[in-house]
DNA sequence: GTCTATACATAGATAGAC
DNA sequence: GTCTATCTATGTATAGAC
C-alpha cells in the first residue's frame, strides 16, 4: 500500500471500491471534499465558502483538507471537474433520445424542473462562472471550458436538425436559460423559468 | 456648519455645489466613493474588493471611509442606488425617441456598445445580483429593486407596442442580454454579444 | 493517514490625535 | 472634518503529535 503513494498529487481514492471497503471509515474523501464542495459553492459562492464549510458538508475534519488538496484553487478546481462530470453523465443519457429537437427540449425540462433550486441559488454553471471571471487564478478558464462543452453539445443539436447557424442558436438558447436562471434568482421567483422554458420549447419546435 | 451635523447618516455633499466650492480639495467625497465603488465592484466582485480598493479610487484615505458611510454594506448599497440612477438618465433619454421598437432597439445597440466592457468584467447589473443572492444581508433585494426598475420599462414598451404578453417578452428579451452577457464574459468573446444582439433586433422588428 | 494547534496574512472597524 | 495607528476577527495554510 505504501508503494502507491509515490504521486502525491494523486491520492489513494482513484482506484475504486477497494480502499473503500478497507478503510473502516466509508472513505473516498476526496471525492466526498470535491462533491460537498459543488454543493457549497453553488449555495454560497465561492469567496463566501471557507474551507471549514466545505470540510464541514463532507464530514471530514478542517485540517485534514490539505492532505487532499494542496490549496482552496486546487479543492474549487476538483469541485468544477465534478461538476463538468456530471453535467456530462446527463448529456449522455439525452443522448439516448432518437431527435435532435427532442434532446434539446429534454435539456429544457430538466432545468425547467430544477426551478425552485435555481430561485434560491441560480444556475450551478452560470453563478460559479460569474464569480470566478473575477479572478485573476486560471479557475475561470476551467469552468469556461465545462460552458464550452454544454454550448457545444447544444450547437451539435441543431447542427443536426439542419441548421447552418446552429452555433448562433446554441448561444441564443443558452443564453437565454443562463438570462432567465439569474432573473429566476434574483427574484425568486421559479415561474419566470418555466414561462420562459415553455416559450424556448415552443421556439425549438417553431424550428423544424 | 455645525448645525447641518445633527444626523450624521445624512452626510454634508447632500446640499450640493455649494459644500464643493467651500471645500479646498473638490469636495462631494461621498458621491465620489460610491462612483468609484462602482466601477471597482463591477471589475473586481463584491467579495474582493476591499474598502481600501474603492478608497484608493475614489482618491480618499482608507480610514476616512468610515466618516462617511458606517459599514462596508452601506458604501456598496450607495453604490448600487449611483449605478440605478445612471441607469434611469439612460432610460429618460430612450423615453425621448417616439416609437417603443426604437428604444428597445436603441437600448440594445447601447448594450452592444458596451461589448468589450462586458467580455472583461459581465454586466455591471448582473454579475452583481448574482454575487450579492448569496449573501443573507438585504443587499440583493437592493439590486433587484434596480433591476426590476428596468425589466419593468422593457415591459412598457412591449405594452405600447400592443402586446398582451408584454411581461412574458420584457423577461425574454431581458434574460436574452442577461444570459449573452454571462456568456460572452465567460468566453471572453465580444462577438457573441454583437451577433445576439442584431438577432434580437430582428426579433423585435418581427413583432410589429 | 488523521487530526490539533497554531502561525501568518488580511480586512473590517474603531480610537483618538490633529 | 481628516487621517494614522491599531484592535479584532477570520480564513488560509503549516507543523507536528498521534
Amino acid at each position: 500500500m505504501t508503494d502507491l503513494e509515490r504521486d502525491h498529487s494523486e491520492p489513494p481514492d482513484c482506484l475504486s471500491i477497494v480502499s473503500q471497503v478497507t478503510n473502516s471509515t466509508r472513505a473516498g474523501k476526496r471525492e466526498r471534499l470535491a462533491g460537498a464542495a459543488v454543493r457549497v459553492l453553488h449555495e454560497q459562492g465561492v469567496e463566501k465558502t471557507t474551507l471549514a464549510d466545505i470540510a464541514r458538508a463532507a464530514d471530514v475534519p478542517v485540517g485534514n483538507v490539505y492532505y487532499y488538496f494542496k490549496t482552496k484553487d486546487q479543492l474549487i478546481e476538483a469541485a468544477i471537474e465534478a461538476h463538468g462530470h456530471h453535467l456530462q453523465t446527463m448529456l449522455d443519457e439525452l443522448g439516448r433520445l432518437a431527435e435532435p429537437q427532442d434532446r434539446l427540449k429534454a435539456l429544457l425540462r430538466g432545468w425547467i424542473g430544477e426551478r425552485d433550486l435555481t430561485a434560491q441559488y441560480g444556475c450551478p454553471t452560470g453563478t460559479l462562472a460569474s464569480e470566478l471571471d473575477k479572478r485573476d487564478d486560471g479557475l475561470d478558464r476551467a469552468i469556461a471550458k465545462v460552458m464550452g462543452r454544454l454550448l457545444a453539445w447544444v450547437e451539435e443539436q441543431f447542427a443536426a436538425m439542419g441548421r447552418t447557424d446552429a452555433k448562433e442558436l446554441a448561444v441564443a438558447l443558452f443564453a437565454s436559460y443562463q438570462g432567465v436562471a439569474l432573473l429566476t434568482n434574483t427574484f425568486r421567483d421559479p415561474d419566470l423559468m418555466a414561462t420562459e422554458g415553455a416559450r424556448l420549447e415552443r421556439w425549438i419546435d417553431s424550428l423544424t
